[in-house]
Formats: C-alpha cells, sequence, structure tokens
RNA sequence: GCCCUCAUCGUCUAGCGGCCUAGGACGCCGCCCUUUCACGGCGGUAGCACGGGUUCGAAUCCCGUUGGGGGUACCA
C-alpha cells in the first residue's frame, strides 16, 4: 500500500478553535502513526474574512501542541504552493478540462427561476437545482448571454447511488437524485471550496481525507469530482475519508466559536500543559484502551488509527479536561513543572523574568524549594501565582484575603501571640522542629485542634486559606519574614 | 420538507453474539491519611432511549419509533 498523505486545511478566519485543533491532531497523529505525511494547506480563498493575524495564531497552536507537518506555506513540498490563494492558474486548468471532458456544463438559471420551475411543477420548491441547463445549445447560451448573463459552472451529477466507505461510520448511501448539480465556479469567474478543495487534495495526492463530520454530506459531490479527476489523468485515486464527530459544547449545541471554551488559547492562557490539552483532545471520539486514559503524545502516535475513532459526537467536558491535565502536571519532573510554572509567575509580576535560566538567585532557590510542595495541589499552571505568590512578596505586600479572614477562629490572637513566643526561640527552624515546638504548646498544652491552631498562621504567612504546606512554607520564607507575617496579622486583630 | 448521521452511567468511553450481575475515567457522595488544600488509598452513586424481530443466546445483528446532530448556497 503506498504511503499515507493526509491534510489538515484550514481557513485563517478567527481563532484556532478546539475542534478544528482535534481535527488536525487526528491527522497528524494518524500521519506520524502510520510513518505518512502531513501537509498543511491554508485554504485562504475567502478574503473578506481570512488574516494574517488568524493565520499566525494557527501556526502558534499547533507549535504549541507539536502538531508538526511535513509539506506546508513556509516549508515548501513537492506539491506547492500551499496557499491556496497562490493556486488559481492550477485551479483554472482543472475547470477548464472538466468544461471539456463535458463533467461540467454552464448554468444560466437564477435561484428564483429554479424554485419557480419546481413550484408549476408542483414540486417542493425546496429542492434544489433541477437540471435545467444540462443540456443547453450553443444556441440557448449565446441567447442567455445576449441577455447579459454570466453562466455558473457545475458539476453534472450521475443518476446512481453514490456509496461512501467511510473509515469511521462504515458504508454511506447517498440515493441517485438526491444531490442535485452543484456549483463549481462563480458567475464571476471565482471557484469555490466544493472545488478547490478536492482539486488541491488531488493535486496534493493526499491519500485520507478525516474531517469533520459536518462535510459528510458534501462527500457524494466531491466523489464526483474525484472521479472526473481519475478519468482526466488529474488525480490518481479517490481517498479515503473518515468523518469525525463534532464538538459540541453545553447542552446538545456544536461547540460554538463565541464559546470561550472553544478557543485554544483561553486553554493555554489559563495553565494547559499542551501535553495535556493534547490528551483530552484525543478522547474525543477516541480512547487507547480500556481503563486507561492518560497519555503522552508519543503514546498516542504509537496507539492511534482513525479506524477507532466512534462516530458519536463528544461534548467538551473542562473539568475532564482539568483532570487529565492535572496528572501530567504530576507527571512532570520537577525541573521541568518549574521551567514552565515561571512564565505565568512572571506574567502575575511575581518574578523578574520568564526565563527560568535568568532569575535571581533568591528566586531560583525559592522556587527550587517550593516547586515539590505544590505540584501535586495544582490543576493548571495558571493557580501558580495564587499558590506560590507569597513567596515572592515582601511581608508589607501580603494581603489576607476576604475569605481567610473571616474564617479566623474567635481566639487567633492568643494563637498567633502563643506561636510567636515558640517560633522566636527557636533555634532550628526546619518544619519538624517547628511543628514539634508549636504542637507541644498550642494543641497539647492549650488543648486546641490542630486544624484550628494553625489555621491562622497560615492566614498571616500566606495570606490564604489554601497554601502550601505551612511549616515548609515559613521555612523557606526563613524566620524573620514568618515572624514579621504572624505579628503583622496579629496587629491588625 | 428532503438527504445524511448518531444513540451504553450526568459527561467521555470499553464492549464488536455467550467472558456483562455491563468495565474504566471525570464529576458527585462517604471513609482513611492529614498542619489547610491537595495527592494517595478504600468504598459508594449512576447507564445499554423505546418497540419489534433474528438467534439456543443480544448492549452487541436487522427493521421501525423517538430523540439529538449535520447538510440542503454563486460560504468554507
Amino acid at each position: 500500500m503506498s504511503k499515507v498523505r493526509v491534510r489538515f486545511c484550514p481557513s485563517p478566519t478567527g481563532l484556532p478553535h478546539v475542534g478544528m485543533v482535534r481535527t488536525a491532531l487526528f491527522n497528524w497523529a494518524y500521519a506520524r502513526h502510520t510513518g505518512g505525511d502531513m501537509v498543511f494547506r491554508i485554504e485562504d480563498t475567502d478574503a473578506e474574512r481570512d488574516s494574517q493575524e488568524s493565520y499566525e495564531m494557527l501556526l502558534d497552536a499547533m507549535s504549541w501542541l507539536g502538531i508538526d507537518y511535513d509539506e506546508g506555506p513556509g516549508i515548501g513540498g513537492p506539491y506547492g504552493p500551499y496557499r491556496q490563494s497562490e493556486r488559481h492558474d492550477l485551479h483554472a486548468d482543472v475547470v477548464r478540462r472538466l468544461v471539456e471532458g463535458g463533467y461540467a456544463y454552464e448554468s444560466f438559471s437564477s435561484p428564483e427561476e429554479i424554485e419557480a420551475r419546481h413550484k408549476a411543477a408542483g414540486r417542493d420548491p425546496k429542492l434544489g437545482y433541477d437540471g435545467f441547463d444540462r443540456d443547453l445549445t450553443d444556441e440557448q447560451k449565446a441567447a442567455f448571454r445576449a441577455e447579459g448573463r454570466e453562466p455558473v459552472l457545475r458539476m453534472r451529477m450521475p443518476d446512481e447511488d453514490i456509496v461512501v466507505e467511510d473509515l469511521i461510520r462504515g458504508t454511506v448511501t447517498f440515493p441517485a437524485g438526491t444531490v442535485p448539480d452543484y456549483v463549481i465556479v462563480r458567475a464571476n469567474g471565482i471557484p469555490l471550496y466544493t472545488l478547490v478543495n478536492p482539486v488541491d487534495d488531488a493535486l496534493m495526492k493526499i491519500t485520507h481525507v478525516l474531517r469533520g463530520e459536518d462535510l459528510l454530506s458534501s462527500t457524494p459531490r466531491q466523489i464526483v469530482l474525484w472521479r472526473a479527476m481519475v478519468e482526466l489523468g488529474i488525480a490518481d485515486a479517490v481517498p479515503a475519508y473518515a468523518h469525525m464527530p463534532m464538538v459540541l459544547g453545553e447542552g446538545t449545541k456544536k461547540l460554538s466559536k463565541r464559546d470561550p471554551e472553544s478557543n485554544l488559547f483561553h486553554h493555554r492562557d489559563r495553565g494547559f500543559l499542551p501535553e495535556g490539552l493534547l490528551n483530552y483532545l484525543a478522547l474525543l471520539g477516541w480512547s487507547i484502551g480500556p481503563d486507561r486514559d492518560v497519555f503522552t503524545p508519543a503514546e498516542l502516535v504509537e496507539a492511534f488509527d482513525i479506524a477507532d475513532c466512534t462516530p458519536n459526537p463528544a461534548r467538551f467536558d473542562l473539568k475532564k479536561a482539568e483532570a487529565i491535565n492535572a496528572e501530567h502536571m504530576r507527571m512532570l519532573p520537577p525541573g521541568e513543572f518549574a521551567k514552565r510554572v515561571v512564565p505565568y509567575l512572571h506574567d502575575a509580576g511575581l518574578l523578574s523574568t520568564a526565563e527560568i535560566q535568568e532569575l535571581t538567585p533568591h528566586e531560583e532557590q525559592t522556587l527550587a524549594e517550593a516547586i515539590p510542595l505544590v505540584q501535586t495541589r495544582m490543576t493548571l499552571l495558571g493557580e501558580a501565582p495564587g499558590m506560590l505568590g507569597f513567596l515572592f512578596l515582601g511581608d508589607d505586600e501580603i494581603v489576607v484575603e476576604d475569605a481567610a479572614r473571616a474564617k479566623l477562629p474567635e481566639n487567633a490572637a492568643e494563637i498567633l501571640d502563643a506561636s510567636i513566643a515558640v517560633l522566636e526561640g527557636l533555634e532550628d527552624f526546619s518544619p519538624e522542629a517547628q511543628q514539634d515546638a508549636l504542637r507541644a504548646t498550642l494543641v497539647d498544652e492549650m488543648g486546641i485542634k490542630p486544624r484550628f491552631a494553625f489555621g491562622p498562621l497560615r492566614v498571616a504567612v500566606t495570606g490564604r486559606l489554601v497554601s502550601p504546606p505551612l511549616f515548609e512554607s515559613m521555612e523557606i520564607l526563613g524566620k524573620d519574614h514568618a515572624l514579621t507575617r504572624l505579628r503583622s496579622l496579629r496587629a491588625s486583630l
């Protein structure tokens, strides 16, 4: 069997959508799994909506997730150019051959006329094009032109069932007569997606078309075009098709572009790891096997087959996505975890730089000690500032959150006073020493439950109810800073 | 309207005629661990949409019904 060639061919309009990224991912995984080629083609034929900015975001999205490609704009390849807007001559040539071969024909009917004919014949007016212009004579065409009309070009659909052997869904049959002759070139001479997409696939020798289910109903049209191209020697063979299920949002609707959850960068900004999001996206319609759902990109490539994809639509479940991401966070070596966290801390104004190599010695040291304490407490990298901020703020910059202050027990002052006294006398400020000493006084002597005894200290030191382990935190901070913060909260009571 | 398509716990799924008293994960609820929150451990909650067939036997095959999704453009 010849080499697999798949393609990802988005139009650069708007923000990268998770559904689109999922399509790219499955194509990529299939190419890498089979040792085939991944082609990246830009379908920038809609000047109104396409933008350079969107194109750059697309590149950013793919490179962030590690979805690479073998041919595409920028890197070239044997079947370029890879921007559809630069392929007009190629398209025009195919159009010419299609018309000459009788596969496509000129059609002068306006939508109103088509509908009127249906009504006159007692048919459903919404049936679509009726084939009226299929066999116009040269004289008739000339007459239409004399009226100032310019024709569109339509593909001639055969009078037979069209069968798609879908890799995911099995055999899909479209009965003869249900797909009307469709337009491939506008009256103004500009070709439509219906033409250009299969033509470029053919010219680029694509063997497998893996795309969203929303394109399933356009497949019979494409197959007819492909057959014509094969007969004309333009295409080698009709490709295999696989239609992946839609990605749904809340409820039963398709995940809308308006929904922030559909925006890939929204998830990145919140602190998803690329491998975590990639893992979750792969789970939308695919499964690596029973009893398992966490895997690396390499494991995905190793196991992925488009034929294992399910045909049913999948809802985007942020909770599950975050849980998967959390698993990947814990799988990271601490050094790597630190590297990922630094940019988020920097963005929050807590570190001097986003580059881990350029941290000040104090920042580096603090981070090294704190990282192991928070790695299992975070789901998203974006939680890092909240979790670690207190370590990089001055004692007078600590803001005690309202919720934390509200939870302070009645005897917080008493607890803080006792704690300050105990800690002041400590030579050894290790977590164990702190705990032994504090426990002896607060819990054993004063009879306070640990839960209440240590709460006020945590609030004083971090300003929050939730933080890394208390004693370790105070050790990292150092005795002086810890005491200053305890006194500060005490003074504010 | 017409065409296509989908249908297992709330969600994502495993299942491809007997291994199913339907497995896992997320979520949720308990308990244990515990200096908070987590992590971890243990346990629990919850599902084959419905109705007909086929078969010795159906979550698995067929047909209908219902419900969801997509398409039906001189958009992509």
